[in-house]
DNA sequence: TCTGACGTTGCACGTCGTGCAAGAATTCAT
DNA sequence: ATGAATTCTTGCACGACGTGCAACGTCAGA
């Protein structure tokens, strides 16, 4: 069971395979005829697997479509921020830290056009994603905590996370909206920019 | 079908009772032995109506334990952010909208506090509120649209959109953490606050 | 009291998702 | 290569969610 390595072997391959057919079959419907008017049962027919075979992958239809993709952060890259950032500015870190993190490939750039456009589609869906993103950033909360523990900030970490996750969704629409090639990462830069200068201008109190 | 106003009628009293007793009847049941383990059944049994009718009141079952509210803002309130805001400045005139939001009563205070507590306890009900928040983002994306029509600004109103909905959790948060005394609103002017110092000490470029 | 609108209920049905146990495919050891 | 062990697939039964429909009861207004 220590076989993290080596060959991938012909069980492995066969279930990745199998993995990317029925997210591929899942897409494919879903684009075709809406998520609610496809059933499990089709999806698997599509494919050829048994019902009970496609929830062995997958614990739910929406996580099919979903690709059950999961953004890790480099432990490098966490570990710098977490000790002080590479610049020392946190908002900086924090851009640093997040085009570091998208860059991280879960799925081929062209399937991850596909998921943002069934996502933007599929109101159900998009409640499976934004609870996603919630766990990501309570990652990045834990982050900004144990930063704090090392550099002492004044910001609050759960607000300063929550500001976060609107600059990741921010960079990824900004992305799509630009036709969806290259790294959204490179999004990241300009967002934080227009951030800072919304609230950056001081008003009067 | 024109009475908006005047008594409200024993059918309308009715009605509100029963959905009041079946959200308590589901916090109840929901409290004591988790989301997944009380069926809708169960509930009904509890309160004394058929399953069907559960689904005439609620959706699903998790918009029950969430109570279904919907955030209304009220129409004079959106319409002088519309039109410049009560006092031109952006930010500004934000905190003032997600005040006057926040204070829109559509569960009892207490009630509130219950669902707090479940969905942070229950993942999926987490993914349902997140997708609640999503359609408050896209209201007040279009109303930051709308005013960007009437008063020019170089600020994107799906980043300002995004920025704000993540105030309006923080200050719910801050709420939550004070003990949920008192409106939530009132934590709004801090998070706010904190929100400019976090991005406006403007750092070298 | 009568009449029409509205709400409730039971019923049948489709779909999702899970536990279990039998059977097939793959890996491993000899 | 052959058999044993592990892992994966599959069928089956089942509980639960949620919907459409039609019958029935109840409330509002004349």
């Amino acid at each position: 069971m220590q076989r993290t390595d080596r060959a991938p072997g012909l069980r492995e391959r066969k279930k990745a395979q199998r993995r990317e057919a029925l997210v591929a079959a899942t897409h494919d419907l879903v684009r075709e005829r809406g998520l609610d008017n496809v059933t499990v049962d089709e999806i698997c027919a599509a494919v050829g697997v048994s019902t009970r075979t496609f929830f062995n992958y997958f614990p739910s239809k929406d996580d099919a479509v979903l690709g059950n993709s999961r953004q890790e952060i480099p432990d490098a890259a966490s570990l710098e921020f977490v000790q002080g950032g590479p610049t020392g500015d946190l908002v900086t870190d924090i851009g640093h830290l997040l085009v570091v993190a998208l860059d991280v490939p879960v799925l081929s750039t062209e399937r991850l056009a596909d998921v943002y456009d069934v996502v933007s589609r599929e109101p159900r869906l998009l409640a499976h994603q934004m609870a996603w993103m919630e766990q990501q950033r309570v990652t990045y909360q834990e982050l900004l905590e144990a930063r704090r523990d090392v550099v002492p900030s004044p910001h609050d970490p759960e607000l300063v996370a929550l500001v976060l996750t609107g600059l990741i969704r921010a960079a990824f629409t900004r992305w799509h909206h630009a036709g969806g090639n290259g790294p959204p990462s490179a999004f990241v830069a300009e967002v934080v920019a227009e951030c800072r200068a919304l609230l950056a201008p001081d008003q009067a109190p």
